[in-house]
DNA sequence: TTGTACGCGTTATCAT
DNA sequence: ATGATAACGCGTACAA
């Protein structure tokens, strides 16, 4: 054994110290309203004083609870390179510190229900789990058949009754419509993100909602469905601008397909945005960094991951808790 | 099988089942050589029939081992849009999960030495420490003292015999200059990351170093520190370009001030790489998606967060371990 | 090599 | 409201 801790003071300690009995201890350090408001003082004094901490360990332990939150993130390839999973975790971590929960990170693949990932979930070695773009629902069903407290990040496939935090894609991409609307754009094109994916899908929906309401002329091959990459922005823009000359306008379902867009419309010999205004969807780094900075939708990803965390919490307390969305924000640079 | 809170097999269960004493068990599970092979066996089918699985909470008050290595992220803004720290906590939690040790993220300011993620470590609640770019040697000089077992991502600024895992930095930058000779560059100035970073000092050394070595004339005034961010290879872009008319080539130490760089040089007339070649550092997203192509060095750095796990391994387990250095790659894009 | 027995620090139940 | 005290599940001296 690698001997080097001094050992920490146990309750024994603070109980000799305090004048009380262990029990009373474990009262008022877990906030038991029954004890005597001059015990309570003297507990927390000799805590204090004696600089105590509690062993986790030990209070898993006895009670069965953790105090910890798994955030499982499906371990493709977008992980690597993808800001929002940081921004996201960042939140969720904020906020489960405060309440003096950890935040374990299980990153690997999903696919099957016997993963390692699944199995530790099943363990009851967290409090609860948070699921950052879930790809099949059909683990987090399992879950929540066993009472672990889940909430999912992105709108579920399914209808089921899962707490989920998401952004208002809808809403997001309706602005972004009207905004070029009333900079006069005619002809207002969309490249979607695979949509197989709810996010791509309801932005989509905003999109197309945006279209009606607000009277453009109905124009058929309008809307191409990308995949997120670099790759289909140049594409679908090339073939956007070749079947429609009048194009003035695109849409894209996230900032690297807009950036992407972008490289193909000035590669055609045409001007951004003068000719072609274009729109992103993130708000990302990309966005930002971008020439001509780019025009895009931005996410409260930090706020995504804080509500996510405040939900596990209130799940993990017994309470009820509602889906949370929250609005998106355009950020309006160059070019639109 | 209507029975809600199926309890967890314990050591007496599979104890009884295989016909062996508790004790006995827990030396199989932990590995114990000194135990006979048919029992191991015995304990083995057992384990696997009730489907066992080690209750971590009861290991670690037994143990004191909690099976958990704190990924310490310094909470600035940086984490918020760098993907970084995603790409090396992956690495981190890919190896770390193999061995069956959990990732426990601590994302939060560091400034002082009793921070709550401070007072956290020290607490013994996880096992070691990975600190992903840390500002101030101050508190894993406190935390080496009472033997914690820390790896820290970068070259610390102390000479201690802190263990870390860090890019080849000196040599990705040699690599960038000497690519620039190659294409003809004659006068190559240089945009630094904050100089108290060890990491931007030692691209600033590889850069000083290919220029002596590669012979090229000494020049007052080619290297402006910056401070990583857009608005420094803007500034620094034109100042350079304005006191060294014959500029034709700027090395970045990070993508970000690469790309403001690049458009500081189109805002001023001028084509990249035609009359000014730019290369960044990291070859991240940014460089990935940058328009033209933004040549950039490129890190490891799910590499680095893979070195680095297996280095807090072997510590946790008593081992001796030296710190790496990963090499850097040279992607060549359109900029240079 | 194997088993006995106790300890780890906290929580929760049961009397009082 | 408070105090004994029994779990919680595993690791490990110590004895055999």
């Amino acid at each position: 054994m690698a001997a080097k801790q001094k050992s920490r003071p146990t309750y024994a300690e603070i109980a000799k110290l305090a004048g009380v009995s262990e029990a009373t201890v474990s009262r008022v350090l877990n906030g038991d309203t029954k004890v005597d408001t001059d015990r309570i003082a003297a507990v927390n004094l000799a805590v204090e004083k004696l600089g105590y901490k509690k062993h986790r360990a030990a209070a898993a332990l006895a009670s069965g609870r953790t105090g910890l939150i798994a955030v499982v993130i499906d371990d493709d390839l977008s992980v690597f390179q993808d800001p929002f999973w940081g921004a996201i975790t960042n939140g969720i971590s904020r906020v489960l510190m405060e309440h003096e929960m950890q935040t374990l990170l299980l990153v690997a693949p999903l696919e099957k229900l016997d993963s390692p990932v699944a199995q530790y979930l099943q363990r009851g070695e967290v409090d609860g789990a948070i699921f950052l773009q879930l790809h099949k629902d059909s683990l987090i069903k399992l879950l929540a058949k066993q009472n672990l407290p889940l909430v999912v990040n992105g709108t579920p496939h399914t209808s089921n009754p899962f707490s989920y935090v998401d952004s208002d894609n809808a809403g997001g991409a309706f602005a972004a419509v009207r905004h070029l609307v009333e900079k006069g754009r005619k002809t207002i094109a969309m490249i979607t993100g695979d949509l197989d994916n709810t996010a791509a899908e309801q932005r989509l929906d905003g999109y197309l909602a945006a279209c009606q309401e607000l009277g453009l002329p109905k124009v058929k091959g309008l809307v191409a469905e990308g995949d997120w990459s670099r790759e289909a922005g140049i594409q679908h823009a090339q073939n956007l601008m070749q079947k429609h000359p009048d194009l003035d306008a695109i849409f894209c379902s996230n900032d690297v397909m807009a950036l992407g867009a972008i490289a193909a419309i000035l590669e055609a010999g045409k001007s951004v945005p003068e000719d072609i205004a274009v729109i992103g969807f993130d708000d990302s780094y990309l966005a930002q960094n971008s020439h001509p900075g780019l025009t895009s939708v931005r996410q409260d990803i930090v706020g995504l991951g804080m509500e996510a965390a405040n939900m596990i919490l209130a799940l993990v307390h017994g309470d009820e808790v509602h889906s949370e969305i929250l609005p998106c924000e355009l950020v309006i640079r160059e070019t639109a």
